[in-house]
DNA sequence: AACCTAGATCAATTTCAGTTGATTCATCAA
DNA sequence: TTGATGAATCAACTGAAATTGATCTAGGTT
């Protein structure tokens, strides 16, 4: 299940929504992926090259993040170019600062 | 290594610093720690409590996440308080903005 | 048609993170 | 001091996810 699939809940991510694009992002691999699309869109070669992996280890992973709903591809003769989704990384963002809202008041002591 | 240690490059977190906090976040268990701390600090006891949880198993995922520099601690007798770091959410949420802005353009064609 | 290349997929293995239960340590109470 | 409790740590086990190399598919080319 594409975690962006959803109509999305009025707006702002589930818990579990954004513990799959924090896991998707939360490898080393898969960070240099994303950071190497963030100039822009690649073709999967050019990304091998670039990153100096596998081919099937790249296929792998940026798979995983598709799954996740952080990148899209496209194919165009016998090429695929795969670009980020600026929206995910926004969703996971706001998230992110609904959580450290509150968090400042000292506990209520322990009986 | 604590992430948050370092007196931290200018402003914003490397790669690195910024992984180890995705990695610590993508975790069931440890996410419904991070939200219980969202309302405020508490004692392990409690947590142990309202997550249900076998006390070694917190304590593992609370080590993760103190060590990730999400957390914090502090000793009160025999009890242990942990409370959310609030800025390196706000760190993570600095890097994730990153990362989104100039991913539109389309890739140059593959040779 | 035969062939080549980009990329996905699959099965087998390896690796590593999380779980479990036992043990240890420290603080407080009797 | 002894005993009890909160919490960290450790060693052994388990399981999920990553790596590897091989195979398969589809688009182009000749």
């Amino acid at each position: 299940m594409r975690v962006l699939d959803h109509p999305a809940p009025p707006l702002g991510l589930s818990s579990d929504q954004a513990r799959a694009l924090l896991k998707a992002l939360a490898d080393p691999l898969r960070l240099q992926v994303i950071e190497a699309l963030g100039g822009g869109e690649r073709c999967v070669c050019d990304l091998t090259a670039d990153l100096g992996l596998a081919q099937s280890k790249l296929s792998f992973h940026l798979k995983v993040l598709k799954e996740a709903g952080l990148l899209a591809d496209r194919q165009e003769g016998r090429w695929i170019y795969y670009r980020l989704i600026p929206e995910a990384i926004e969703g996971l963002r706001g998230w992110l600062s609904a959580l450290g809202a509150q968090c400042r008041k000292p506990a209520s002591p322990c009986t």
